[in-house]
DNA sequence: CAGACCGTTGACGAAGACGTAAAGGGAAGC
DNA sequence: GCTTCCCTTTACGTCTTCGTCAACGGTCTG
């Protein structure tokens, strides 16, 4: 009933090596079922490889993402929450941050892209005669 | 009349190392002027380094950062900004891919932290009574 | 003129994130 | 039973991004 996925069928379903996964693996970020010696993985596992991946994408090293994946344990007691709860804080004021700085980027980039659609239009004045 | 630094002076300015300002040089991110054979830098290289930090920010390798900067070049012929209006907009869709994931994750850590939150103030119901 | 400070280049080192063979195990088909 | 294919571990290689000496040059000061 449970989809489940070899190492190969779900680095290429994600556009990834085998070889990043089991590293990942080494790592600590991700840790499969094993049957008999080979490696397999649950839709959470799928899930929590998304998870990595988007964190890739923004920029993150591994030990960052680790670190990020271990926000999603809500469970503990009271002194681990009050922890939890500091670290979510930062990581939110860190990526507000981010934030600005891709809209800024963005922003110039826009304005770019407007002055050089101009300056083509400008050059090019025949379209529309 | 015009604001100039040695690599200490920026270095320290932009809290980084002479040594990393160096090391964007040999990667040609950096062109300062030399004055003899010391390394003089203007306001516009500190503007242009601020790009790179900024650029290191959102997570871009020091190649990526490279061509970034190369997007400011709007002079050019006709081909020429052609070229660079795809390289723009090209980088306007990763950028907002990135968003996408950045506010993703947002959302999720804000999910978190109102979880993590209610579930201690739950725990000691005291402050209210 | 001897130190004390910048600043320079060059070389070596190191951590992170994999790539790339090398060598082997287990099942499946002919 | 042998080949083929998928998977495994181990190990070494590579690229990036600097950190860290080492050895040297110029300038200013006492």
């Amino acid at each position: 009933m449970e989809q489940l996925y070899t190492v190969n069928q779900l680095a290429e379903e994600l556009g990834i090596t085998p070889r990043a996964l089991r590293f990942y693996e080494v790592k600590g970020l991700l840790a499969p079922n094993r049957v008999g010696n080979n490696r397999v993985y649950t839709k959470r596992d799928r899930a929590r490889l998304k998870l990595i991946l988007r964190g890739k994408r923004l920029g993150f090293s591994l030990a960052e993402i680790r670190e990020y994946l271990d926000l999603y344990n809500v469970d503990g007691g009271v002194e681990q929450q009050r922890n939890l709860l500091k670290r979510v804080q930062k990581r939110l004021k860190d990526l507000a941050q981010q934030r600005e700085d891709l809209e800024a980027t963005v922003r110039e980039l826009k304005e770019i892209e407007v002055q050089v659609s101009t300056s083509l239009a400008d050059r090019s004045p025949g379209k529309d005669a």
